[in-house]
DNA sequence: AAGCTTTATGTAATCGATTACATGCAACTT
DNA sequence: AAGTTGCATGTAATCGATTACATAAAGCTT
């Protein structure tokens, strides 16, 4: 059953990768010296030095990571457990993580719940498995326990760093935007220019997230001095459809609001298309607002305003923080990034004849 | 330097995880028959068996990987190399591929290139370096040798599949659709419309898929009885920025066409944005195509007519073809899924008069 | 010059699993 | 009853690195 021989590529690429030892040999060094030339140079003279990365570049030779993990008990991997990959919001997040990681030597294993929390189950055991020395959680809890718990201790034993969505109680660093000045500022922005029915379509019930942003919009309304109106909150849980729903929802009503602010662009998009197919105008009939400004709100027809996150910086603010720990420095509890409110073309002036 | 102590973590979740002589020893057998009752449980007696399986509830026993790995030269960890993780067409097959791997007891690796191709090297490393078991490579390329070149041997020595971008020449398995014939059928439906004059934006020049599909273009033109317009070859590299481009091309010009093919949703999305600024109406003024049917397709104003590609069965078929490959059973060269035309409102039967 | 430090290197234990080989015992064959 | 077969299990080698400890040589101190 030799497998190479099994699979006809025998003397092809199943040259026998090479070893610790087999670079010792050639540099006439014992492997101590090997992997000291590698980990800590000044400790090795500049001649032996020289002759082992001769040996190294003629050999190829790449340290064997299982071998590397199992004696030092660093695997240098680090888990990013988020709720939806195939949501855009993410994946610049995920770029400035990487880079960040990958500068620091580390690499990164993608923990997808795609919208099944019983998948969080199977990447918590990857880090009890300690395939993994640390991980970013942005999906708004932490392992095995459900929700936070008078300071649960944290079972993972791990280093652990939130991002986008603050886990109440849980005593790790924090990656975040203020959620809720964002949103106060959108419902303002919104009030300034007339509005003074504003419909709110919420992210899930129970997201810290979507909390954050409620306050937010309530905060905004009784600065304007408006009223709230639970009638004019409409749930949604991000997605496009949820979006497409709210967008039936409103024009369903015998009487509207005349602007929406989605807590998500993906909602404000796929509502604005069952504005569209009820045959209502953006921004003349009714105002949209986003939140998030992914790729697709400058090019969405009206072109979306939102509110800007720095998404790329959050990953690599969440990833720093992330490293820092696990090189047993220390990082500060909270870091909160700015936001931009971004005007385009989906909201407009409430005319005072409507 | 403890970095328990350090940390100040001693005494919460420093507990050493369990390894596989605590088993042994609750259990009262050898180490060698709990790892034969996980591995081969009909080899172990049931008495045996049960006694293990009580003392791994016990003590909460998850096998060390790296140890395993080390050992067994397995990793259950395979590679996913795909040029833009930002690219939303692809993360519905990342779910595809991960649902699979995990079934089969696999885990997944994304090495995002970024646009960056230098990014590659460093994922090549990781196959090189025996982190991973398999890959599945959707950049359209091999590592290491650049482009094709008669039968250049794969220097990287463990099973690789071809997703979406063939790669020619190289001897692994490919799983892709038809993009000539879908190109074609797009150019044809477009042509069956009217359309006498179709814009093509193209993806990336070199691009296997952009091949393909620049061929199917031809095809259907020469099916329909049109000729072949240079000046109707608009460049671009499937995202959204590119199709904006192309969109201040076409409306530059003096003559414009009445139909617009664009390879990717993306840059049909970003084209309309562009028409629309200048005051065209789509499908009224211009009738608008795109490839993929990525999830704001369906939402886009107006909705997008494009080539639906099954990218959850695409991500399905190339695990499936890696697993079989890594456990040594044969797969087909070649798999080639079904691709639909999707109707919508962005393209319309050309007005006569104009 | 004896004793101490420092520096460079080597030897071998170690990480935690898998697995080839050995062993003991029961069941079966003739 | 002796020999054979097969099963369940244990012993110990092994994977390939890191690193504690040992050692040797060179440089310093007084």
């Amino acid at each position: 059953m030799d497998e190479a021989a099994q699979s006809g590529r025998r003397g092809r690429a199943s040259v026998r990768a090479a070893r610790i030892q087999d670079v010792a040999k050639l540099a006439e060094v014992s492997t101590a010296t090997v992997s000291r030339a590698l980990a800590t140079p000044e400790r090795v003279s500049a001649e032996a030095r020289a002759r082992v990365m001769e040996a190294i570049a003629k050999t190829g030779y790449v340290p064997n990571p299982a071998a590397r993990t199992l004696r030092s008990q660093k695997t240098y991997m680090v888990l990013v457990v988020l709720p939806d990959l195939a949501n855009t919001f993410f994946s610049k997040i995920l770029r400035g993580i990487e880079e960040t990681l990958f500068e620091a030597g580390y690499g990164m294993i993608i923990g997808d719940l795609d919208g099944s929390p019983e998948k969080e189950a199977h990447f918590a055991a990857y880090t009890a498995a300690g395939r993994v020395d640390g991980a970013i959680l942005l999906h708004g809890h932490l392992f095995g326990q459900s929700r936070g718990g008078e300071g649960a201790p944290d079972r993972i034993g791990i280093p652990l760093v939130a991002l986008c969505e603050a886990i109440p109680g849980a005593d790790i660093p924090q990656i975040e935007i203020d959620n809720r000045a964002a949103a106060s500022r959108m419902t303002r922005h919104l009030a300034s220019l007339g509005h003074r029915s504003i419909a709110y379509v919420s992210g899930p019930a129970g997201n810290i997230l979507e909390l954050e942003r409620f306050l937010g919009y309530r905060d905004g309304l009784e600065a304007a001095g408006l009223s709230f109106d639970p009638a004019l909150v409409i749930p949604g849980d991000y997605t496009i459809e949820s979006g497409v729903a709210a967008g039936q929802n409103l024009v369903a009503r015998a009487s509207r609001p005349t602007a929406v602010f989605c807590t998500s662009d993906e909602m404000a998009i796929g509502l604005m298309r069952t504005l569209f197919s009820a045959g209502l105008k953006v921004p003349d009939d009714i105002s949209v607002a986003g939140f998030d400004d992914i790729e697709f709100a400058a090019v969405a027809e009206p072109a979306l305003t939102t509110i800007h996150q720095p998404r790329r910086e959050l990953g690599q603010a969440a990833a720093t923080a992330l490293v820092a720990l696990l090189q047993g420095r220390p990082t500060p509890k909270r870091i909160r990034l700015d936001t931009e409110l971004v005007i385009r073309d989906s909201v407009a002036a409430l005319c005072p004849m409507s």
